[in-house]
RNA sequence: GUGGGUGUAGCUCAGCUGGUUAGAGCACCGGGUUGUGAUCCCGGGUGUCGCGGGUUCAAGUCCCGUCACUCACCCCA
């Protein structure tokens, strides 16, 4: 009997995990600049939050849910999304009675019982951020901006911006109402159908082909716009024409679920197949109050890190690993290893990344042990070097090798890497 | 949920219309050098050919089933 990682799910290995880290820290590190602090939700919530907060005529909530009853009888569910755990806790600390806007953001692995393709897992991981209680476009296009720089950063550059406005419940109703009308003249399949009077956003965004040519002419949310919708809307993008972000007008984006109104956006990326979205987000000023809580505005998105992982390897950008071991050290006997396991111990103490070979590997596999953990220099010690008081000090690059006095090591070692 | 593709060594793959001991490159291990890696030379195959059944004198190869992976539809980060 063996197991394998679950479908549509994968380890994470070296050396590829250590760029998983350094995606992650990315794309939060604008946030962290901009004033928002880390929050950490429950990887599961009870069934009810996202069955509001999500809405029930989502896919994501009417069919991709990790559903289970705990043993108190409980309905549970993994997080198949960030935002609503998060508002949740908003509301649950009363973290809106402070200043706002209360800005947080998070990173961490969500859920959907999805058929797995290309950038497609039912594990899967996204950084996230959300601005809760206030109401200014100037945010909007705040927000925007940090997953902008976040891809930027990366060295991502292949990405675009599509933006647009849903409208809110002044306007959105008639429009929908509008979109049903034409969409009733169309030659839809049954399933299609159904989906239009569920969202007939969502029919916009459909890309079969005998489906788009149909869709010619249809009435588009941003020509329908209410006054208060649209000045908001226009305040979004002269905030972010101010600050040099680039974004695509696309009045058939459609986010999956049901919580977004007014500023709602994507990135997307051409080189991960048939999954383009790296990431998204969009206003919810509706979210609070569906699930139970008090009238809050909040914007915010999630950026997929295993989507954002592709793109990269799409573009071939290598991404700046962190620091790997600096010195190793290579014992010639048990006296040797006895005093190297100290000197390594020395090492990281004063901050120096360090290893040394374990196991009775003999010299000639200790040097190459050395060799390959990308240490800048190994440290050879005898029994000769030690009645000698001295290490060997070897430049792995070029090969130069010196004796240093034991007692002066750390030291020599610490200015040779400076 | 629906459809297509692929399963051979740790990895990437070769193995022609079935034919006898299953291969290559890389990786890995050992040696050349019991005090020196990366380079070089020599040696080592580390395998349930996904699994089960069938056809055949003979199956990695053909057929059926099954599982896994993968790509796309759908949906979405």
């Amino acid at each position: 009997m063996s197991f394998t990682a679950p479908k549509g799910s994968y380890d994470i290995l070296p050396p590829d995990s250590s760029t998983f880290l350094a995606v992650r820290d990315a794309l939060s590190r604008p946030a962290r600049l901009a004033g928002y602090e880390y929050i950490e939700t429950p990887i599961f919530e009870d069934t009810g939050l996202f069955a509001r907060g999500v809405g029930e005529s989502t896919e994501v909530v009417s069919k991709e849910m990790y559903t289970f009853d705990d043993k108190g009888g409980r309905s549970l569910t993994l997080r198949p999304e960030g935002t609503a755990g998060v508002m949740r806790a908003v509301i649950e600390h009363k973290l809106y009675a402070g200043q706002l806007p209360v800005k947080l953001w998070y990173a961490g692995p969500n859920f959907r019982y999805e058929r797995p393709q290309a950038g497609r897992y039912r594990h899967f991981t996204q950084v996230g951020a959300e601005a809760v209680g206030v109401d200014d476009p100037m945010l909007d296009a705040e927000v925007v901006a940090l997953a902008w720089d976040g891809y930027r950063t990366l060295g991502l550059r292949g990405f675009r911006l599509l933006l647009t406005s849903l409208g809110d419940e002044t306007c959105r109703p008639p429009y929908r109402a509008l979109l049903q009308s034409f969409l009733s003249n169309l030659d839809l399949d049954a399933d299609t159908r159904r989906r239009a009077e569920i969202n007939p956003l969502r029919v916009l965004d459909d890309k079969r082909p005998q489906v788009r040519a149909q869709l010619d002419g249809a009435p588009v949310m941003v020509d329908h716009l209410c006054s208060e919708c649209a000045e908001h809307y226009d305040g979004v993008r002269t905030g972010l024409a101010a600050i040099g972000v680039e974004w695509e007008e696309t009045p058939q984006l459609v986010r999956g679920l049901d919580y977004y109104m007014r500023t709602t956006f994507e990135f997307v990326h051409s080189g991960l197949g048939a999954q383009s979205a790296i990431g998204g987000g969009g206003r919810y000023d509706g979210l609070s109050a569906a699930i139970g809580g008090p009238d809050l505005t909040g914007i915010g998105w999630a950026l997929g890190v295993d989507r954002t992982l592709l793109a990269l390897r799409a573009e071939g950008v290598a991404v700046p690993a962190g620091p790997r071991v600096q010195v190793y050290g290579v014992p010639l006997g048990t006296t040797a290893a006895a005093r190297l396991f100290a000197l390594t111990a020395a090492l990281r103490a004063a901050g120096v990344p360090a290893d040394m070979a374990y196991g009775s590997r003999g010299l000639k596999g200790a040097m190459k042990a050395a060799d390959r953990s990308g240490a800048a220099y190994a440290v050879v010690l005898g029994d000769r070097d030690i009645e000698a008081g001295t290490a060997q000090l070897k430049d792995l690059r070029s090969g130069d090798q010196v004796a240093v006095p034991l007692d002066a090591l750390i030291a020599t070692i610490q200015e040779k890497l400076t």
